[in-house]
DNA sequence: TTTTTTATAGATAACCGCTATCTATTGGCC
DNA sequence: GGCCAATAGATAGCGGTTATCTATAAAAAA
């Protein structure tokens, strides 16, 4: 989120309001969810921190009171830093991995019927992403970011499977033995 | 998080340094970056929200002292509601996104580039997922989530190929034009 | 024997991402 | 005049996470 918006401003400055609108933009219908008071919170704590600078409130007075943020030059160094980054968020399966564990551990639901209501829903969101993928301009930036949402939705059934498969073992030896 | 340790709470009352180590063995390799301070500040929020209670500070003064938490029926409610929820994740690849639309903008970097560079680290991240998974006993939990970090990573990996074919169309347009 | 390290057990301050909610103005429309 | 949408900003608070701090007891090293 900071480095996305220190990003923006190192094109040109601008204010939150414009800020969250292009940020809505880019991410297409993915980004509908954003919510409007966060760019004000990040653009605050960049101003903390010395990598944002709020260069004029508008001499001219225009009618809704905008402020406008330029970088810093250690913001500057720190959107260089972001691009040359090369992190990747790590996978978030560890939720669905601790419930199938702990519902079979206090015997609370089965891990095999988990896995199948957890299949449904995937399969429910992918058909919906590859929907919004169709109403979206073919090879627009959105279009993009809805392939890759389909990709993991498609690997993360695959891993459903797997599951179903292991934990479908351990019923089998819980049951035999 | 809060799920995770009421549903280990479920099964059997617990202290906190128990219910960590519970979690790490749990996750695995992928758990060894778990921090153990957390813990103690989601047990401190679940019992402010009234969802745990610490039962006993040790009537037997055992050595170190130790805070046992068991579920408050407010707290086997939430269990059951997540156990019944189909949630998951949103995949996270905003940050990619917007990385690669603000440096084409910005002029600051080439989006191809950075591609070829994220794709370098994703392959070393699957080697990497790969290796500790045939290191792993083979069935074990933590080789089930292993694979579907592989997995991801090649969705990943996927992905980034569409990125790269989409960047350089805009690149040929910019430079042809 | 003394010292150091490791495991056990807990706590706190602070940061970031995010949501819900509030204020205020401008301009269009009925 | 009254109402609604768009523009613009701000704040309180929650949850995840990290870094850092305090202790004690057992095990290993000196």
């Amino acid at each position: 989120m900071q480095d996305a918006v220190l990003a923006m401003l190192a094109k040109e400055p601008s204010h939150g309001y414009d800020l969250h609108a292009r940020l809505r933009r880019s991410l297409g219908p993915l980004g509908e969810s954003m919510n409007r008071g966060q760019i004000y919170v990040t653009l605050a704590r960049l101003e903390r921190a010395g990598l944002v600078v709020c260069e004029r409130a508008d001499g001219l007075p225009e009618r809704p009171e905008r402020k406008v943020y330029a970088l810093t030059p250690a913001g500057q160094r720190r959107v260089a830093a972001w691009l040359s980054e090369v992190g990747w968020p790590k996978p978030d399966l560890a939720e669905f991995h601790l419930k199938l564990a702990a519902a079979a551990a206090a015997r609370l639901a089965d891990p095999v019927e988990l896995v199948a209501a957890q299949r449904r829903e995937l399969l429910r969101r992918l058909r919906e992403a590859q929907q919004t993928a169709l109403a979206e301009s073919a090879g627009s930036g959105a279009g993009l970011l809805l392939e890759g949402v389909a990709l993991r939705l498609q690997a993360d059934l695959r891993w459903l499977d797997a599951c179903e498969r292991a934990w479908s073992a351990v019923d089998d030896e819980v049951g035999g033995g």
